[in-house]
DNA sequence: GCGGTCACTTTGTCCGGACAACAGGTTGAC
DNA sequence: GTCAACCTGTTGTCCGGACAAAGTGACCGC
């Protein structure tokens, strides 16, 4: 016998059930009221005290489990795993992350003009080299320390972007909004040692460790829709990955 | 109308029909077979060719599209989106990976030894302090390379190790042939530069650019079977990773 | 030429159902 | 005390079905 989380499920909701089911549970853990190694009741009797039907709760545990936030084990059940971690990666910016863990981010935008690609540039974003794309490079800054340099090129037709618009709201923000649908993106990540340049961005010592991130998005029509260059201090900055069993 | 790739699905595999077709569609997109903006046939004409139900269809397409590999659209279709990276982040280890991309891996173990825990590993793997551990320390190559330094640190009770099987074998395969199923990793990655020692094991010159990796791994009960600090020379490698919007 | 409508296609969501496989606890025999 | 068998509980896999929602293309009227 499980723990049954406090979960109310509101079918006039356009968001679907098995994700309002998926997210309460998400709180629930989130909060503490399910803890570590607590045991969820089992599928089929979620799904009879919500009035819903097993698969629909499967496919909600089944987003948890791909979060690895819980962990299945048949025949003997569901189980809360230790806390997750604090940032997951997602398809967001470092804008919205730091303004969702109420850090106070700043943004200045050092470059916000149109330019011919760049040779890396443009393949990353299958374009030919040289063909005109907007470029922005922003300073971000986390409780006023300087933390990130972001560089991003964007391939035409590009919404209307503007510096004030970049300095208050994230650049995936600025493009879904434009109706520009992200699903997926690629992502390398290194390390580097700051140059003169980088140092004096970053107010960190010339040869600091900086770990350095490229990533190209790409939109539901497989379209590379921004590549982006970042470099991050790692003194104030890491990333934290959840990995599960596929 | 789009575009059949060649499946055969076998009901007598101990492999469950899902797997089979989304490993089979996954393998026409490795080798070119579907190519990226490619359309795939209909859920609908994927299921009646194999003699599958949609369902069972949906869940392979949907391990796809988890791994960034295809894309669908209501209404549109499902389509193929350019190739994914070389190395997508799993629950294995180095040495697997390595070992799969022909890249020549050799490990030296320098150290074996059960000791005990540092506050750190302890604290990762739910300990108390100076509990006793199996630590194990390794220095990585590729291609007669050093690449990485591994510190783990394994809880008790510990599958057998040796210094054979550890310089022949990754880690996790060790310990899942030890019936330990892991199932979920949490990773923080950062950077740092080389001190004298690091420098000197991986060859490097000191103050050059490392990528680290913490990681901590947890079986199906949720324990903490892992604890791991890496080190690799950031001039020969990176992480990839692929992001799906959730 | 353009905008609106409609029909069709395709994926998304939800349901009920059945059976298999794994896991753990209990019981009985030795 | 140990081991095997059995039972129960739970998740995993697969199925058929229905309807909703988004998207596209053709057609028609202006």
């Amino acid at each position: 016998m499980g723990i049954r989380p406090r979960i109310e499920v509101d079918r006039s909701s356009p968001i679907p059930l098995y994700f309002q089911v998926a997210e309460q549970i998400a709180e629930a853990i989130r909060t503490g009221e399910l803890a570590p190694g607590d045991q969820l009741d089992s599928e089929v009797q979620i799904a009879e005290s919500l009035g819903l039907s097993r698969p629909t709760v499967r496919q909600a545990i089944g987003h948890l489990v791909d979060r690895g936030m819980i962990v299945r084990r048949r025949g003997v059940g569901t189980q809360i795993l230790p806390m997750p971690v604090r940032r997951e990666m997602e398809l967001t910016s470092l804008h919205d992350d730091l303004a969702r863990s109420g850090r106070a981010p700043a943004t200045d935008v050092l470059l916000l003009a149109r330019v011919p690609a760049e040779p890396e540039a443009a393949a990353a974003l299958g374009l030919a080299a040289g063909t005109p794309v907007t470029k922005v490079v922003r300073l971000r800054r986390s409780q006023g320390e300087p933390l990130a340099v972001m560089r991003n090129w964007l391939p035409e037709p590009v919404p209307p972007l503007t510096v004030e618009v970049l300095e208050t709201r994230g650049l995936y923000e600025v493009l879904r909004k434009a109706g520009i649908r992200i699903c997926v993106a690629r992502q390398r990540i290194g390390a580097c040692t700051a140059d003169a340049e980088q140092a004096a961005l970053l107010e960190e010592r010339r040869g600091a460790a900086l770990l350095t991130m490229e990533r190209t998005a790409f939109d539901d029509n497989g379209r590379a829709v921004e590549f982006g260059s970042h470099i991050y201090r790692a003194s104030r900055y890491s990333l934290e990955v959840t990995v599960t069993e596929h």
